[in-house]
DNA sequence: TTGTAGGCGTTATCAG
DNA sequence: CTGATAACGCCTACAA
């Protein structure tokens, strides 16, 4: 009647083994009487299964770690909920260290991971690179979701926004509406520069003025600072811009100058944070599958894990959200 | 040079015991020669920690469990960085798990917390009653955050917002600003509830008209619903949304009917979710230090851990934000 | 300062 | 179907 029970207090108490515990406990099948008193004992005592003996003897600690960037932000929120959401469902737990970006802190973040035996990891915008990753010599998977760097020669999973598609059917929309001269306010990092290139390439593939780069940087100062150098060129009637939070910069600005959205100037953002909607008027985005991405990733680790299965590169496609920032020139 | 090394593998290689290999790993003091030995040896064969067994032996997984509602939102993803934050800072780890909403699976979820021998539990607006944390006789520390229940009898630590001084702050604003006639939209749970008997005690202190209460649920819906009724007082100033969300639907639906905030109606919201400021006229509300609420858990529930520190109910002040959505009459 | 040996709570192997 | 008993990897008196 003093601290924690443990199997051998029950065996004791329902007059069997400990193994026998040990099997009702694993569900292997044993005498119903049997079973029956030691689910009495266990019951009497108040037991409860150590997972953390079970995981050393099995090897396995039912734990996936989660590295998420320190920038907060729904889209990871959402992603991480989808991880969860998977893990769970399997009797696993996720554990989640958030690293306040870069390699050197995410490196360790790893290792600790590691050390506590996760049974796979999953790193969202990671920095590491591949000789990183080889000095510590995982041998549990690990799946980047939206990984900074190039992929990896090497045999890791990942996950990745199709920023392509996404990027062809906004263009694609501003087009059709009559749009011939648009800018772009760009973003920082891989995102940010695989934007920019793919805007530049599909701006170029349809002979439109290929000129109007503004250098951004995701946050919403910025995209209010470069509306003025956005404004100096009277013939830019749309602006494609990296993220929400840029078309929110631009946004304030532009109300503030007077410049009627989308009459004057169209906006079309990226991320469709659940803010977008509440803009006046509602913010033309693209949707980050975030909660899917997450399921994706998790599924990858488990049955990497728990399996042969090989490493794999999955893309999710980006969806259309039109909403009001687009003017229809044409009509 | 084949699976994992173990402590066994480091001494042989560094010709000395296990037990001083076991020193080095712990901080304790070796003289400097073996140390260096065991640290090559280390090195040489890659060798890593095992948390687990470490864990086993110690009977501590260095491991804090965080149950958390599935509403997603803003506020819990601030208090869970809150927490990893403290946590991380003293080499723990942090599991988050959350629960879609119901006693039952909450309690199901903390048993599987405990089973994974996590070091301390913060569980945020939890439905628990005193019965389900007895039967579940954990021996670690639990504070709860936001607890929806009445305080307990018994022995747990409790972090909670201080509606009253938010309201006061806010109300008074309000009449400050010359509002004799404000209507209240209300909200659920815990914090609704409160915060609607709070405002009818103000009202009524005030000698205030106290009978414009209309029943919202904290969602964007009901607060559009609620617009129309609001408009048929004809003496109402201003109104006091019981969260951020049912002002936004009264923002939409008042836009939408022409009528001009906050010259018409002012409005006063509660959260300062991160869209309120983009809002057209920024919003008025009361901040939740979400961030400061998670680190005082976990800070809490360390000290519970790891001493004899005792339980305390923690109350943290809600900070009133001031913008342009409430109208000054009198000037 | 260092080594020996006895656990920590479970699972797994192998006889009965 | 059940029961000993040896791991699992590490910590920690206790001895040397």
């Amino acid at each position: 009647m003093k601290a924690k029970p443990t199997i051998i207090d029950v065996a004791k108490r329902a007059r069997v083994s400990i193994a026998t515990v040990s099997r009702v406990l694993n569900g292997v099948h044993v005498r119903e009487e049997s079973r029956a008193r030691v689910e009495k004992a266990m019951q009497h005592l108040g037991y409860r299964h150590n997972k953390i003996a079970h995981g050393l003897v099995t090897g396995k600690s039912g734990v996936i770690g989660v590295i998420v960037p320190g920038i907060v932000g729904h889209l990871y929120g959402q992603m991480a909920r989808g991880i969860e959401e998977v893990v769970m469902a399997q009797g696993l737990h996720m554990v989640i260290v958030t690293n306040t970006r870069n390699a050197a802190e995410e490196k360790e973040n790893l290792r600790l991971l590691l050390e506590r035996q996760v049974d796979g990891v999953i790193i969202m915008g990671s920095y590491l690179n591949d000789e990183d990753l080889l000095t510590l010599k995982s041998n549990v998977p690990i799946v980047f979701i939206q990984r900074e760097n190039p992929p990896f020669k090497s045999r890791y999973s990942s996950v990745t926004i199709d920023n392509r598609s996404g990027m062809e059917a906004a263009l694609q929309h501003l087009l059709k509406a009559g749009h011939r001269c648009i800018a772009h306010i760009t973003g920082l990092r891989r995102d940010g520069f695989e934007r920019q290139k793919l805007f530049q390439e599909i701006i170029k593939r349809k002979n439109l003025c290929d000129e109007l780069i503004f250098k951004g940087n995701f946050t919403e100062e910025k995209g209010l600072d470069l509306a003025g150098e956005v404004l100096r060129h009277k013939d830019i009637t749309a602006v494609f811009c990296s993220n929400d939070r840029s078309a929110l910069g631009l946004y304030r600005s532009l109300h503030s100058k007077g410049v009627r959205i989308p009459e004057d100037i169209s906006v079309v953002g990226f991320d469709d944070e659940p803010w977008t909607a509440y803009l006046e008027p509602p913010l033309t985005t693209l949707r980050q599958p975030a909660r899917e991405v997450g399921r994706l990733a998790a599924k990858q680790v488990l049955t990497e894990f728990s399996g042969e299965a090989k490493t794999k590169q999955h893309t999710v496609p980006v969806e259309f959200v039109e909403r009001a920032s687009v003017y229809k020139i044409n009509l």
